[in-house]
DNA sequence: GTACACTACATACC
DNA sequence: ACTGGTATGTAGTGTAC
């Protein structure tokens, strides 16, 4: 038999002792189809230098007997080869030693310790990284797969049965190009839409009466996917005109009700099994959820339990499985369990503005689109009018995760191709996981055997380092500038790391021939060397670099969103090279690479600085690898050819950018003493678009009535120039404050709870307010935005802002402290600014301009 | 009882 | 614990006077 298959969901089993992948994917016709793999099973005992062939050989055949007793089957070495490999950049004899499981190979490599070896690696890589490597069947590709049908067979213990339309135990896999995803280039002009292979995605989000896993029923779940929305409940009859107390009134009555896509059943049992049914009839590869690795599906699965339903979504009719790391991962065989919000994390919170990653901001901002307002409620709770709100609300949350899957699908399709890891796992991996599984999936390219995770007590002695010195920022003079340039490198870091070589298998302890040296630390004068000799890390990230710029390329003729994802990603890995080699737990930690890597960086901006300089240039702002300078009374020309100057005498690959040309900026001084403020600082683009980096008003620990009055002071002053027009505003709204006028809900604040109450040293407002919500009974988690406001002390008596704390909902009207939000809040966002204009510099806090604006 | 230095904490920038 | 260091700024805490 011989069908066209693209993988999506992997994982393995053992059979007889042996390990084999198990994949669900599609084929070209859209079926769902299963096929059976194995692969080899290895690690590698890399041996010492200068060890004679003959001695090699007899460790080989030493190795080659080992049998490790086990209490589920005994690990046996199948046999070994004796090949040229690299490790870490050097040329090294190695025993490639052939496993009956991957699970064994480490007990096996614990017992080969003889003198001769000197390490012992790759037998910490899972058995589906392993295959995929071993293999090349990667994720989210087109192959040929032909091999013997296992439909109905009793093979592998019955695999057979499971409830795809294929079944195949793989003879030959084959990939195949031309044949893509939807959206793919490759994949137009075929015309063949057969070969379209479009995301079956399903959303679902499910409503309870509590918080606690399987504590309270399951009210309602809502379920949505293309063309499908349904929400399965057994409260309809709690429906106005629905229940049967109702003069027994027909439930299928044909009025339309509104409510055609509820659905209602006996009991939550019978919920539970509808929900079964309905995921199975609509057969999705990805079932979407919200946070639903620690909520919705382990919920689902208590309350089936509960129920004596049996959760059995898997394609062999498995119950969901949940792997304990720090957080709850819940897996469908067979399906790929999304959960949204941990992608989101990795991928985009770096480079989103809402304050939470709560469904709601997250949506906002990607979709233009927000949940149903809805404050949760005991459903005894619940009037008969309120349920139709109820259910439309279950159905816009899965709705909206709906549109998001669809909108972050290319980032994780691409994702996925780049790295070489299935979707489930590059959805919740962290940026150094993803790194190094780009490594494990790239290596072979450069005949590298793949280093060691660390272990605790490796992990334990890095944490201990000292830290280095990293970035370099510019401390700038308080002013209003006009006509403001900015430079930036692209992807500074990375390029450094190319440019110099910088990585642990190019780092020397001593100086030698042909290496570089650089100063990491300026006080100590400590040094580090690194050798010419390109290192495969480098070159991988150079490689990235290479690619990203092709996709780039690619996409300027065909903006497919699938390439702008690719490049996306490329951009994604390489800014995190350095992070990663800095990282306590990476397999390729390196502190002083990372230290020569930030030591470089400096030494480049430091000389584009004075190069700058050095033209006439006057430079305001730096900060670690952008340079703000004035145009003064040059031309647009002038700055381009300065900037050509600069990058002719870069370095290898590193390459000064121009990042924009504003009308104006604005940086002012540190509320304590003159300097001027790093890291703080806002712009007006030529299209008089603002940038605000820094400033309370992209901070959202700070009211919105501070923030708000903040953006408009500087949108004064950069748009008009006008600090008279700000003073004015900003005196009005004080006013408004003082009669107690102001809008309750600008005046919230909010912080993160970090940690649990009781792991805190200091208890700020916080704090405490979060203790209050934990003894009223209300749902408080680590991670939580606490929202609470500041009221009005006790007569006289000078307390603490956290006495005056008040929970949201124990606020009254107009009750808030005016001087807290006078004198630190809104004053604070301001006073800065007007400084630069020489408006009432420190007196404005301490009374003189605030009685001056009183009296206004 | 307050002023001050110091620590803890949150959040931002790149 | 799940990439790094640099930086600002608030509020709490402890101590000296």
């Amino acid at each position: 038999m011989k069908i066209e298959f693209m993988p999506i969901d992997y994982d393995y089993f053992d059979f007889q002792g042996r390990n084999y992948v198990r994949i669900v994917g599609r084929t070209s016709d859209g079926k769902r189809a299963l096929i059976v793999d194995s692969c080899d099973v290895y690690f590698w005992v890399v041996m010492k230098a200068n060890v004679s062939e003959k001695k090699i050989e007899k460790v080989a055949e030493k190795i080659d007997g080992i049998v490790v007793k086990g209490k589920v089957r005994d690990g046996k070495v199948l046999r070994t080869e004796v090949l040229d490999k690299k490790f870490l950049g050097e040329s090294v004899r190695a025993v490639k030693v052939y496993v009956s499981n991957f699970k064994d190979a480490h007990d096996i490599a614990s017992e080969i310790d003889f003198s001769e070896v000197e390490k012992r690696r790759e037998y910490d890589i899972g058995f589906v990284s392993r295959y995929i490597r071993e293999k090349k069947v990667r994720p989210m590709n087109w192959y040929v797969v032909e091999g013997e049908s296992l439909s109905g067979s009793v093979e592998f213990g019955g695999i057979g049965e499971i409830d795809v339309d294929i079944c195949l135990k793989v003879e030959e896999i084959e990939g195949v190009d031309r044949k893509g995803v939807k959206g793919d280039k490759k994949d137009n002009g075929e015309g063949d839409k057969g070969y379209e292979y479009e995301p079956k995605i399903l959303a679902y989000d499910i409503e309870t009466d509590g918080f606690e896993i399987g504590k309270d029923e399951i009210v309602m779940i809502s379920l949505v996917g293309r063309d499908f929305k349904k929400v399965l409940t057994w409260k309809k009859d709690k429906v106005e005109g629905k229940g049967e107390g109702k003069g027994g009134g027909k439930k299928d009555s044909k009025k339309d009700d509104g409510l055609g896509f509820v659905e209602n059943y006996k009991d939550e049992g019978e919920m539970i099994e509808g929900f079964l049914s309905e995921v199975k009839k609509y057969d999705p590869d990805f079932l979407v959820g919200y946070f639903s690795d620690g909520f919705d599906l382990p919920y689902l699965r208590a309350r089936a339990e509960v129920n004596g339903v049996k959760l059995d979504l898997g394609v062999d009719g498995s119950v969901p499985s949940f792997s304990r790391g720090r957080v709850l991962t819940g897996k469908i065989r067979g399906i790929v369990h999304l959960d949204l919000f941990r992608f989101i994390r990795v991928a985009y919170s770096q480079y989103l503005q809402s304050e939470s990653l709560s469904l709601d901001d997250v949506a906002g901002e990607l979709l233009g689109k927000k949940k149903d307002g809805w404050k949760h409620k005991h459903s005894s709770k619940i009037s008969s009018s309120e349920w139709v709100r109820y259910f439309g609300y279950n159905l816009k949350d899965s709705e909206i995760t709906y549109e998001l899957a669809l909108k972050v699908w290319a980032d994780l399709l691409e994702f996925s191709r780049v790295i070489g890891e299935p979707l489930f796992n590059v959805s919740r991996d962290s940026m150094s996981a993803q790194i190094e599984n780009y490594i494990i999936h790239h290596i072979d390219e450069y005949g590298e055997i793949v280093e060691k995770r660390p272990y605790e007590k490796e992990i334990g002695r890095r944490r201990s380092e000292e830290k280095y010195e990293g970035a370099f920022v510019y401390e700038p003079k308080p002013g209003l500038y006009e006509d403001v340039v900015f430079f930036d490198f692209t992807s500074m870091y990375g390029s450094v790391i190319v440019s110099y070589n910088l990585s642990k298998s190019s780092f020397r302890e001593k100086k030698e021939k042909n290496s570089v040296g650089v100063e990491i630390d300026s006080g100590s004068g400590e040094k580090v060397y690194f050798s010419k000799k390109v290192g495969f890390f480098s070159e991988m990230i150079k490689e990235m670099i290479e690619k990203r710029k092709e996709v780039k390329k690619e996409y300027s003729k065909d903006s497919s969103p699938l390439l702008k994802a690719r490049s996306n990603a490329f951009k994604l890995l390489v800014n995190a090279a350095y992070g990663y080699q800095g990282f306590f737990g990476a397999r390729y930690y390196c502190r002083e690479a990372a230290a020569a890597t930030a030591a470089f960086a400096r030494k480049e901006i430091h000389k584009a600085i004075s190069d700058i300089k050095k033209k006439g240039y006057e430079v305001v702002y730096s900060d670690t690898d952008s340079i703000a300078f004035l145009q003064g009374n040059r031309n647009k020309k002038d700055v381009s050819g300065l900037l050509e100057e600069i990058n002719s005498g870069l370095p290898g690959i590193m390459e000064l950018d121009l990042e924009g040309f504003f009308k104006r900026g604005i940086w002012v001084a540190k509320r304590s003493g003159k300097e001027g403020a790093k890291k703080k600082y806002a712009l007006l683009d030529e299209r008089d678009g603002m940038k605000i980096r820094g400033f309370e008003t992209v901070r959202r620990d700070w009211c919105l009535l501070a923030r708000e009055v903040q953006n408009k002071v500087l949108e004064m002053v950069l748009k008009d120039g006008d600090e008279k027009k700000a003073l004015v505003y900003v005196k009005g709204v004080i006013k408004k404050l003082k009669k107690r006028d102001v809008d309750m809900d600008k005046l919230v604040i909010k912080t993160q709870l970090k940690r649990a109450v009781e792991d805190y040293k200091a208890l700020g407002p916080h704090v405490v307010i979060a203790k209050r919500m934990i003894e009223k009974g209300m749902k408080v988690n680590v991670g939580m935005l606490i929202e609470y406001y500041i009221a009005e002390g006790v007569n006289g008596k000078r307390s603490l802002v956290r006495d005056r704390a008040r929970m949201v909902d124990e606020m009254k009207k107009g009750n808030y402290d005016i001087e807290y939000y006078l004198n630190s809040q809104i004053l604070p966002a301001v006073e800065n600014i007007f400084e630069v204009f020489g408006v009432s510099g420190r007196g404005l806090v301490d009374g003189e301009v605030q009685k001056g604006l009183g009296e206004f």
